[in-house]
DNA sequence: TATTGTTATACTCTATAACTATA
DNA sequence: TATAGTTATAGAGTATAACAATA
């Protein structure tokens, strides 16, 4: 043999990009699939997260803060509402404008979901040491100030 | 201040599943926009890629190996042979059977491709060291191969 | 009957443009 | 006029099913 360092299934002439593009969409994949065992999709759980806070938040707020239109919004607070995990009221001084927020079983359940995602990141991740983990997040946290850099904000949203 | 360590725009307590899938995103994402200077999609660039070897294959053979459709190779191809990147005949031994291959032209133009993809990498990794990236690449690796572990085969295509 | 490449169909996801009701 | 939320519309991208030619 001649060099040695030991990147097994990856192909160690892969280019590093492809890499870190295939490696972040397959950890995306398995964070999705962990997530359809309770029937919800990523971008539901972003949504949640984006109320994590407790706070109400206007619709025009949230669907700012995440992103994407007020209009996609719709749906997906739909669902959520249906499901008891997030309340909407009308705002007292402002008829037009409706406040948002976690319930407490939403709070619940967002918490469950962080802890599965968790488990989905620690198959991920199996093998490495704490520190190789701390290294890896060190080494990814570089590349993620680069892309910033490179476009005018952060990192797109995953979904 | 209480902590320390200095992941800077990336919130140290991301979860490094989402930091994973949001780099690789924003990765993948650079990328395209590389390949949209030359008015190219990532997709087509796979399918450049799937015939780098030089031989012939037929479309069958291409599709499963890029893990689509045949019928959804149909219109990728289309675009790449009216660009004259590609070649088709139809196959002496079966009038079914068409075989494609990378042109001259095309095999340029995916070397090209690769500078650019190439480019593309250099202003992601830029600040890390030699031996960074190779930790970089050695730390992906591990976490590719436990995901190819936990689905059937490797990770899925990017596009 | 089976297979190759192709086309047709249907479905999902998305952004933008109307629309309504308030202000 | 302007704004918040909603609904309608249109477009991209996809997989599957149907199809025509050949084996």
């Amino acid at each position: 043999m001649r060099k040695g360092p030991a990147t097994r299934g990856i192909g160690p002439d892969e280019p590093l990009g492809f890499v870190i593009a295939s490696v972040g969409n397959a950890a995306a994949l398995a964070f999705e699939t962990a997530l359809a065992a309770v029937d919800l999709h990523p971008r539901h759980f972003a949504v949640l997260r984006g109320l994590r806070g407790g706070a109400e938040q206007t619709q025009q707020q949230l669907a700012a803060s995440l992103g994407i239109p007020a209009s996609r919004l719709v749906g997906l607070l739909q669902l959520l509402i249906e499901r008891g995990l997030v309340q909407r009221r009308e705002a007292p001084h402002d008829a037009r404008v409706k406040l948002v927020k976690l319930s407490p079983s939403g709070l619940t359940e967002l918490r469950g979901l962080l802890q599965l995602a968790g488990e989905s990141e620690q198959r991920l991740i199996r093998g490495l040491t704490e520190q190789e983990q701390a290294e890896l997040r060190r080494l990814l946290g570089v590349v993620y100030d680069n892309v910033a850099l490179e476009r005018g904000s952060g990192p797109a949203r995953v979904w």
